[in-house]
RNA sequence: GCCUUUGUAGCUCAAUGGAUAGAGCGCCUGACUUCGGAUCAGUAGGUUGCGGGUUCGACUCCUGCCAAAGGCACCA
């Protein structure tokens, strides 16, 4: 924000240290680490090191040197424009802001650009994230939760630092385990279908637990049961050749269960706010995608071992002349000429960059296909495919349950929308508490913003590389470092505007008195005013690292402080009424700027609660 | 066996190579007849897995161990 001052000073600090014969490096700049007074500290430290390793240090210590170089420059500076003082604390130099020229510049660039405040300038750079890539014929559970969630912020924050961005779901609508569902659908259950969205995506999950049961090996079992378990099994085996032959009636039997579950999904990214931009499907790439097995094997990247009774293989390591294993060697053809999920995502890259246009790719999927994204990723390159290494995955940990991994095919799933409604339960409980004036017809809107609020801060409040176990108690707790904390800094510093409105029969909205920041400012009031500072650079950060977690970590820092303001300043009970409209501004500031962060997250918070 | 990731307070997690390693939960102690107590203020709690190295400076980078999780060709 005071990017042009600092600019000018670090010039006259180069001019200084270039004209005393010190060798100059650039400047790293951060912002003072003490609380009650806010401005920018750089360190000489660098300069020092850098002296000393030319051997032009006189032999005096690094960290002496470094703090005889700050006093000298504190002394030179003098006084400068728009700072109020400058220190030298040892080797670092402190320029602390002039308070209420400071506080103006925040609190009205806040409202110059409203809801865009913290939005980057255009970078003209297209970038598509894909994330929602669950399978059709089973339920999403929590797994999946995580995946959407991350992606979505991802893509929010990614299109708010300044890029054109577009949102991808690969949903796998076809493979093995979406033909058992199928097979066990056409011998067990033909002809039925529950009411319901949800109950009717669920219902053809279990069918899936029920007919993996069947068709799985157990221990001891008769010598009829491996009998019948065989019989079954080549069923399925059968109905996969017919769907793949294209057989109507398998594929209108898949058509029609695969729109149930894909009816399902829709209604879960309406929930969790989520507004896909483009659809693929694996069935979709799957013909594509041999046509490319063809290439490969024409430009000798891909070996055919299929007249051996082998299947189509890229060595990659040795194709790209690696000594050491790294990608190793995959299957990208089976023998008898089907694809593989490595297959399609070659046909789905060239998609993406060629039809859409898109400079940068960014993978969400679970760290456990790391290896599986590299191989992908280094088959392209020996493609020749010229955006390769414009392909990014983001892995991110895995989400199980305390009694060990899920697992779809044993049932064991905490599916997101028993989650959703639980979760929805247990705000409406809590606003009966605290809130029992909260009209009825209200209270439903609020409790989904709420509790979602409260799942998503806790999926996305930790870093991406770590595991989560979930714990329904943890992810919906509604106090302390959570959702619902900061939408309650939200509520509150609505509430205050509200009274405001009232009392002077004001419309709500954007009616507030002009103001001036011209009397001594309190520490919650100059920390408060660094913490909406600091948003619009930890958008870029958060951009740059494919980090919501640094949106989640600064969001309930904000909050924290708009609390402690909250509790110990008081706004509408002030006597003075420059300072009464100077703090009325800052709390539409703080609100304005909560609301924001929470939107990179997915996060809407509710007017009351 | 090889590869990847992780190891920080009792638990769950933070910390662009930089000033005093911070939060939440839990424990304990307090808070205005006030703008909403889903809140605030405070106490206690640390050899950052262990050993070397690089650096003026290491939780952070390199390296060797130890421990945990995950992955390693016809699943996705």
């Amino acid at each position: 924000m005071f990017e042009i001052e600092q600019k000018t000073i670090e010039e006259k600090i180069k001019k200084f240290v270039i004209r005393n014969d010190i060798p100059y490096i650039d400047l790293k700049w951060s912002t003072i680490p003490f609380n009650g007074e806010w401005g920018i500290s750089v360190s000489f430290f660098q300069i020092a090191a850098n002296e000393a390793k030319l051997g032009r240090n006189k032999g005096i210590p690094v960290s002496q040197r470094a703090a005889e170089i700050s006093k000298q420059v504190k002394e030179y500076l003098g006084s400068v424009p728009s700072f109020s003082h400058i220190e030298s604390v040892n080797a670092y130099l402190n320029l602390y802001y002039s308070t209420s020229d400071y506080a103006a510049r925040v609190v009205n660039s806040v409202f110059d650009t409203g809801d865009k405040f913290g939005a980057g300038v255009p970078k003209n750079e297209r970038v598509m994230v894909e994330y929602a890539q669950p399978n059709t014929h089973h339920s999403f559970h929590i797994g999946h939760a995580r995946n959407t969630l991350l992606g979505e912020s991802l893509a929010r924050i990614v299109q708010f630092a300044g890029f054109d961005t577009i949102r991808a779901s690969y949903p796998g609508d076809i493979g093995l385990g979406v033909i058992t569902v199928l097979w066990a659908y056409n011998k067990f259950y033909r002809g039925k279908e529950p009411e319901g969205i949800h109950e009717r995506g669920q219902w053809l999950a279990n069918i899936y637990t029920e007919a993996s049961r069947l068709l799985e090996p157990r221990d001891g079992e008769t010598p009829q049961e491996k009998n019948q378990r065989e019989l079954y099994d080549s069923e399925r085996r059968e109905m996969y050749r017919r769907w793949d032959a294209g057989d109507p009636e398998v594929r209108n039997l898949w058509s029609m269960t695969r729109e149930w579950s894909l009816e399902e999904l829709r209604d879960i990214l309406r929930i969790l706010g989520t507004k896909i931009d483009v659809w693929f499907f694996e069935s979709e790439v799957d013909e594509p995608s041999k046509a490319i097995v063809d290439e490969l094997i024409a430009r000798d990247i891909a070996t055919d071992e299929r007249k051996s009774g082998g299947a189509v293989i890229v060595k990659i390591d040795e194709k790209l002349g690696l000594k050491k294993e790294k990608y190793r060697t995959n299957v990208i053809l089976r023998s008898d000429g089907t694809t593989l999920y490595l297959t399609k995502d070659l046909a789905l890259a060239k998609e993406k960059f060629e039809k859409y246009h898109v400079d940068r790719s960014i993978y969400v999927i679970d760290v456990r296909q790391s290896l599986h994204m590299q191989q992908t990723f280094a088959i392209l390159r020996l493609w020749g495919f010229p955006q390769a290494d414009k392909c990014y995955h983001l892995a991110y940990g895995y989400v199980s349950l305390p009694e060990g991994a899920m697992s779809a095919r044993r049932g064991r799933v905490v599916l997101f929308k028993e989650v959703y409604n639980e979760a929805i339960q247990r705000v409406l409980k809590v606003i009966v508490e605290k809130n029992p004036n909260m009209p009825q017809d209200e209270r439903e809107g609020v409790a989904q913003k709420i509790g979602l609020g409260a799942l998503t801060y806790s999926m996305l409040s930790v870093d991406n590389n770590k595991d989560i176990i979930f714990d329904i108690d943890e992810a919906l707790n509604f106090e302390g470092r959570t959702g619902p904390y900061i939408q309650n800094a939200y509520v509150r510093a609505n509430s205050i505007l509200k009274k405001y409105w009232a009392e002077n029969q004001l419309s709500a909205g954007k009616n507030l008195p002009s103001f001036e920041f011209d009397y001594i400012l309190g520490n919650h009031e100059i920390e408060l005013i660094e913490q909406i500072a600091r948003f619009p650079g930890l958008v870029q950060q958060a951009a740059r690292e494919y980090r919501p977690m640094i949106i989640a970590a600064y969001v309930y820092d904000l909050a924290n402080c708009f609390h402690s303001f909250y509790h110990a300043v008081p706004v509408l009970q002030t006597d003075q009424n420059s300072i009464r409209n100077a703090r009325l501004n800052l709390v539409a500031a703080a609100k304005q700027t909560i609301a924001n962060a929470l939107a990179l997250l997915g996060i809407t918070a509710p007017e009351v609660m």
